[in-house]
Formats: structure tokens, C-alpha cells, sequence
DNA sequence: ATTTAGATTGTTATAATATAACACTATGTA
DNA sequence: TACATAGTGTTATATTATAACAATCTAAAT
């Protein structure tokens, strides 16, 4: 349906770094992380970032400016993105709900616009910190 | 209903400015422009700006790091929010639908979790960059 | 009126996040 | 081969945000 993206190098380690991560990874923390494997700018680490973004492998979540591999098999170029946000312990899981997409996408606003892009983070306590 | 906040001099100052701004204004467009007011730390700006997100007189546009007074009477204190953001002249306009917030209100995410608060941002064009 | 607790202020310094500009290199395709 | 496009490496810099600390204001409770 969508072509694959072959990862560059950069981006793969960044993938792989952020896809084992368990949480959300700050740019500066990536950038740490893979000095050692030669990248040693915060540019080189955002520009793999953006396209890494653009193609649907990762997604930033916006109020905690990093980033988080997608999960969701159904969204690798799509820009219609859910999360629920920890506010004690800061874990951030996809929310894959088809029911939510679906009535999102559909939502017209007030002049009958549609969007099929969009963002939405929810804040609460996850099951371990309620 | 809710505590009505007197504001301070400098949050007074701040809210006044993103009010009558057309669009969302960046903090340091913020400092720029009350310098002339004897605002002229950052910090003066930014402790002024989280306690207006806090009781609810403006919002941050997290995608865009931005800042936009509240005009939705019915969200003072409230951490419910949505905007549609034109991906080109920027405009954002802030969503007050029932059906929305009451359809994120009761949305339960996969181990039932309901969530209060919320931030959604659409992306799109506005009816004139359409 | 005085005390006191909490919020707010002013200030300097610095941390954290992100992009500009430019020359160079790799890759795919005509 | 040669051309276009995307990616790289690098230095410098712009933008966004917070730490720490002393001083001041404000409201409520003596």
C-alpha cells in the first residue's frame, strides 16, 4: 500500500535506539546515546529524527518535545496520532483506537471542515500510579 | 462556579497582549513586546504564562510553542482543549464542540481508562489558504 | 495594626531544544 | 556518464525554557 522507506544509516540507529527505548526519547538524550556509533551532532540526530517522523516510524509527542517509535502497524505514514500520557511517571502509550480514528477523521468543525491530521494526547495516571 | 483570579501586574500585562493578538504569540515575541512595560526577563514572561495556562486565561499551542487566550466561556479552568492549526498562514482557532468534548470525556482507552484532560490539535487549511 | 504563609517579582546565569548555512558524498535513474 | 535528489558532517547560532536566590507583595488570621 505505502513504499518502504530503506532506512539511512543514521536513521536506523536512531530507529533502533528509540524503538528498544521503553519511554519516550528526548533529542539530546538520543544524541548521547549514539555519540559512540558516530554521530556527534544535535543536527545529524534531528534530521533523522524529522524524516523518521515524516515516514510514519516515530512520532513526537508534543508536550514532552520527544519521541516515541509507532507502534501501531496501521499508521506508518499517518499523521492522525493518539496517546495517553502518564502525568506521575511520564510513560506514554499509542492509543490504537479505531472507533476514536474514525470519529476524529470524520469530525467537522464548525465550518464543516474535515481533518485527517491531527494530534491528541491524553493526561492521567497510568494503572501503575493511580 | 470556579475562583475568579485577580490577575497580578504582569500577568495582567501578558493575558492583555495574547488577547488582542490576532494569532498565537511566542514567549520571546511576548518579552519583546512589554519590554516597554518593564518586563524584561524571560522568566518574568514564562511565570506569567504558566500561571495563566493554569487557571485557564490562555492556552499553549504545544506543536507550535505558542500561546492563545481562551475564548471558550465554558473552559476557565479546564484542561480540555482542541484547535485546527492552517499548515499554512498558521491561524489557529480554538474547537468548543459538546460533541467533542464529550466524546473525548467519555472515551476509555483499552484497560478502560478515562481521561479528563486532554489536548488536541487538527491539522489542516483554513477556508482561506483552501 | 502585626504577623505570617504563600505567591509573585526581579535578577543573573545557564540549560535544553532546534535550526541556518555550506561544502561534500552517496544513491538511483535517465 | 551525468544528473537530480537525498543524506552527511561540520561549525555556528537561534530559540525555548528553567535554576537559584533574595526581595517584595498580598491576603487571612490573629
Amino acid at each position: 500500500m505505502h513504499k518502504e522507506h530503506t532506512l539511512t544509516k543514521n536513521q536506523q540507529i536512531i530507529f533502533d535506539l528509540i524503538d528498544k527505548s521503553p519511554e519516550p526519547m528526548k533529542a539530546y538524550s538520543i544524541l548521547f546515546n549514539v555519540q559512540k556509533k558516530g554521530i556527534k551532532a544535535p543536527l545529524q540526530v534531528y534530521r533523522a529524527l524529522d524524516k523518521l517522523v515524516e515516514i510514519g516510524k516515530i512520532h513526537k509527542i508534543e508536550s514532552r518535545n520527544a519521541f516515541i517509535a509507532c507502534h501501531n502497524s496501521s499508521c506508518q505514514v499517518s499523521k492522525a496520532t493518539a496517546f495517553s500520557i502518564c502525568e506521575i511517571c511520564e510513560k506514554v502509550t499509542e492509543i490504537s483506537s479505531a472507533s476514536l480514528s474514525k470519529y476524529l477523521a470524520n469530525f467537522k468543525d464548525k465550518d464543516g471542515m474535515k481533518y485527517s491530521k491531527y494530534n491528541l494526547e491524553f493526561f492521567g495516571l497510568c494503572k501503575k500510579c493511580r
